[in-house]
DNA sequence: TTGTGCTTGTGCTCACAATCACAAAGTAAG
DNA sequence: CTTACTTTGTGATTGTGAGCACAAGCACAA
């Protein structure tokens, strides 16, 4: 399995395996196996097994793994190691609601600076950051700041995501429903939260 | 194609294929091809057209889709002709952005009432709605809700799930991290906000 | 009515992902 | 040491979706 192509569908399951980890090292659990793993979070254990495989062996045959270790070795794996520095665009309701969500903490992302473009919020503060004007993006580079969250209706997603990028960040987190152009080093990814509740009546 | 079955891939990009068709409407456009549809929203030409054409012949060769019979069509298919009835559970920030959230009106979808356990909430109003005791959540059949929405923390979200499958409803949309235990007759789409951003620094 | 040009609808192939099933490798007991 | 038992790590298989490339079908002009 050592040296192979890693599928992006491995990657995307990994905040969720650290999840459930999270939840067994809570529980004071020291080990865990990738069936007791795969029963929390209703995955199939060899699937587990295989997408932590390719990183590595972290398991013990006939043991498990150790909780801590993994969680641990995850954490690298998704760089989560150290503090993301993070910028969010858009001070409107769905921007408020990303900065007092708890989960960003748990995967060690900080929201050090809030942009709009509304004269009325620039210099308001929003849970203990003061907004600050778009124009001002520019100014990420100097503070260290490499992830950005796009919260800005769709006709403006694009415009910031282009000075996003001036701004050397590396990484953007989009919910505007607009599919963002950027250079290939630039990661985008989008979660349009209509969209997803646009397919629900269909199964119902 | 036809009498084949449909991937879930197909449901999950017409929700997408609608957005963009709005989009033409706007502009007055009377006709689109699948190319032009494609370009605006960065999808192959071949796969728009073999999703539809998973309902039925909905184009004219050599001319292309007809804009407003092509929404009408994809509202049908999605299920989204008439108004859905939609329930809230939690008034917190995350609530308070979805119930500003413009994108769900597109959809057809209301947000009819809201719910909460937190008592210094309830009997308070939010955009318009007041929030009512999540104790009452069986009177949603008798409202003629349907649908559920769960902005709840990852704690309580099973136990809100249960109240809304009891109270008859047939699809939730689920913002806690946690896998939602329901009938199968019942569907689940969850949006993990945090596991998304969690994959963010790993390509980066 | 015949030809030209365009765009749909789809069979087929390729690529990728999920799952199975088992060898490998560990523990523990006698 | 050997046997029984457990759980990992992975080769092999099956399942699913994406995209190519072309036939089918329509419009329009002559």
């Amino acid at each position: 399995m050592r040296y192979r192509k890693i599928p992006d569908e491995s990657i995307r399951r990994l905040p969720v395996y650290l999840r459930g980890l999270l939840y067994f090292a809570e529980t004071g659990a020291k080990g865990v196996s990738s069936e007791k793993l795969a029963d929390f979070l209703h995955f199939n254990p060899a699937q587990i097994r295989k997408d932590f495989s390719y990183f590595g062996y972290f398991g013990i045959r006939g043991v498990g793994y150790d909780v801590n270790t993994l969680i641990k070795q995850t954490r690298n794996i998704l760089k989560l190691g150290n503090k993301h520095k993070t910028a969010l665009i858009g001070a409107g309701n769905l921007g408020k609601a990303i900065l007092a969500y708890p989960g960003f903490g748990v995967y060690g992302f900080e929201i050090l600076a809030v942009f709009d473009s509304d004269q009325a919020k620039i210099g308001k503060k929003i849970s203990g950051r003061t907004v600050e004007d778009v124009s001002n993006l520019r100014t990420l580079k100097k503070r260290g700041i490499s992830l950005g969250i796009v919260a800005t209706p769709a006709p403006a997603a694009q415009q910031v995501a282009d000075a996003l990028v001036d701004a050397g960040i590396t990484g953007i987190l989009n919910f505007a429903p607009h599919h963002l152009i950027v250079p290939k080093k630039v990661k985008v990814i989008t979660i349009d939260i209509a969209m997803e509740l646009g397919r629900l009546p269909y199964y119902a």
